[in-house]
DNA sequence: AATGAATGAGAATTCATTCAT
DNA sequence: TATGAATGAATTCTCATTCAT
């Protein structure tokens, strides 16, 4: 009720929801460019087109509006993992949508990712914040493989944690290749210079999931010994 | 590289090399403890026992130091991955050699991995650098694997060079998450208390590691569905 | 005076009055707790239960309002020298009575006096107000001591005007011993911890002054040399 | 002896000590003027002829490099008022020659003694820091009348403490009459435009100290009502 | 060649004051 | 008229870099 009418009253109120994401977004943008303490609180106020005075009213100081914008990154990629589990496909599925919408999530929102390798160097984290982050994910890949190898869609011989440690690490590393200028570079040191625009990568590293989280040891079936000859879409220039 | 050239300019003083190391190894101490901008140069002066005059004499400035304290690491970790590759056993001993020692080093040398951390996240590095830093490792994994794939001792429905930067990424989260304090607590969100402590990371990832890349899809066997009982060794408590 | 005015200019707003008060007394208590300085107008704002926009309403500027609660305080002290020195009894018995009382005021509204001090070291006070605000009180001395000179009452030895300094002098820094938190210490140094708990500043000042302000050098009585046993009443524990 | 090596090898160590005293008096002089907080650490490194850097290199923060400024100050006095004590005349000469000097003291410097005030007000001060400042004049100006009771050159009816408190208290105010703006004006608003310039304030106030000190209740003598005429020396204008 | 004091540009943060609502 | 969000100048403090000794 008194919400609405100073909705009315003030509609420009809303303004400042909207300011604050602006705010938030110029600073994931430009903490992503150049790390936490090479941006300046002045920078920041300028890409958001607002005043320092501003920041310093919403944020205790820069430390904390770092957090907060890590929050909010961190938010968005729970929202995204969210939307694509929501739909209770088999997890192979979603394993599989994951990676795929994860590159287009990396290239078109690079700063999310370089944000997240910000983070991780920062040494004065609290723990807490770190089980925040890592929490959700992690929970949700060990019940979704937990699930699979219970149907028969996964490897039984390991611990379902560390298989969802294994997929997190890999698709982190995927992430990376997308959006930071380090691992993308190094993603062309392996794969070569179109590693990342054709579907090299991507395409490669679903298919190396495919087998490498339902395989399992007992499986392995005897191969007789073969020549030179690779499979025609295993090879690539050095 | 750097370090023969140095040499070079001041070979009457054998002490000189000497304090080299001993310099760069304060950076990088220094580097991976408080990151590239929260350490001064007084501190890694005052670490290596000289005088800030004398840094900015063998290097231009701190950036200049900064590149050198990353060589020395990547020289560092070249060596060791010389070493292990160097008897040439099967691929797949060298990479479980390669995994074991990992985390010892890590464990070890935590400020080398860090560094690598505080490296990857440099905007301004020169695309050289990186080529220079991973196309060693790249390049050793890739022929391995292509030799193993000949051999029919690791799967062939995929690029080597992917299989190799798959098993990179692996390897390098696997370091990290013994060397920095945030990948080591999204190591024990995964794996509990005592991921680290015990073997369950790095067992476990061998263990993943040893049919991820050994098992290619055809060589999946039909199995029959089984109840929720898994095998004992995958099973962990809560 | 400047509450009069602006009675005037608000008539029309008894409530205004009151809250002027309101708004001076958040100031004074904020400016002695604080000093100049460190007080913020929001701080005020904030004390006063008012927006830091009423404060630049009343108030040219900072100064100005800090000017205005100096006004406040000294208009009080006035009041309370005037209630003492209304009944006409012997100046030395209304000097008794501002003593005794002044250390009551001093405690109890100990923001006053720090005020004071606060607007003791301001470099920019128009000569005017310290006129205005010192005055009244040497007014009301000099004629006092005048007066009791002239019955005989006083040393008549020297000037009124000075006799009246000392004893304001002496009265302020009773006065600034119960309110400023230096002062207060200081008296300690001197009376030991308990020098404002007791009486021992308060009776001993106005003892020391008995005699001070009545006798003259020409009444100085030949006393014989006396061993070190001092009278009781001037001994006191180390 | 290294000293006295390192006095020949590097003489111009010798201006740090005296660029030391130089810093030290822009920041007193600075203090004094402006107060604590309207001085800024830029204004004392220009005044001193250097740059802040020096200043921080010095001195922790603001606060401590005022805190130097204080000590430095008090010391000086502390200085004074030994050099005055040193000859071992009698307590009541001393006095005088206290008073004589102080103002001579206060005018040529102003600052110290406007420190001093600045620093009362300070709300942070440790309670040793203000032993240490009161508690020298505080034991000699006790002991010294202790002495003098015995020797029955000074009144015998009160705590010596409390004589030496009254006595710190008149030429306290005595050298803020001839050092700080507001009391200076205050003295004039008591004495007249010329009361610090004559001898009105100091030769006054030293008489009224002759007998205040020395007359006891006891030495009361009877004197007869006398008529409105003052003595000459005890007259002045309004 | 080594030292480390000095420099001063630059960053974080505060707060008096304004002004749109 | 009252509000209090926004502004941005000013201040403290740091630290890469220089240079006299």
């Amino acid at each position: 009720m008194r919400l609405h009418r100073l909705f009315i009253l003030f509609p420009e109120k809303k303004l400042t929801e909207e300011k604050q994401r602006e705010i938030l977004d110029a600073g994931v943008q430009a903490f992503s460019e150049k790390g936490l303490e090479k941006t300046t609180m002045n920078d920041i106020a300028h890409r958001a087109g607002i005043s320092v005075g501003v920041l310093y009213k919403y944020y205790k100081d820069k430390d904390d509006f770092f957090r907060a914008c890590v929050y909010c990154v961190v938010e968005e990629m729970r929202q995204f993992l969210e939307e694509i589990t929501r739909e209770r496909t088999k997890p192979l599925l979603q394993a599989k949508a994951l990676i795929t919408k994860s590159r287009r999530l990396a290239e078109e929102k690079r700063p999310y990712f370089r944000l997240y390798l910000e983070m991780a160097r920062n040494q004065s984290l609290p723990r807490e914040l770190i089980h925040d982050i890592e929490g959700y994910p992690a929970r949700i890949y060990t019940d979704a493989i937990r699930d699979a190898q219970q149907r028969g869609d996964m490897r039984r011989d390991l611990d379902p944690a560390l298989l969802a440690m294994c997929f997190d690490d890999l698709l982190k590393m995927l992430q990376f290749s997308y959006a930071s200028p380090y691992f993308e570079e190094r993603a062309q040191v392996y794969g070569g210079e179109h590693a990342l625009e054709e579907d090299w990568l991507t395409e490669g590293m679903l298919r190396f999931m495919e087998s490498a989280f339902t395989l399992e040891s007992g499986d392995i079936r005897h191969r007789e010994e073969t020549p030179a000859d690779a499979p025609a879409d295993c090879k690539r220039e050095a």
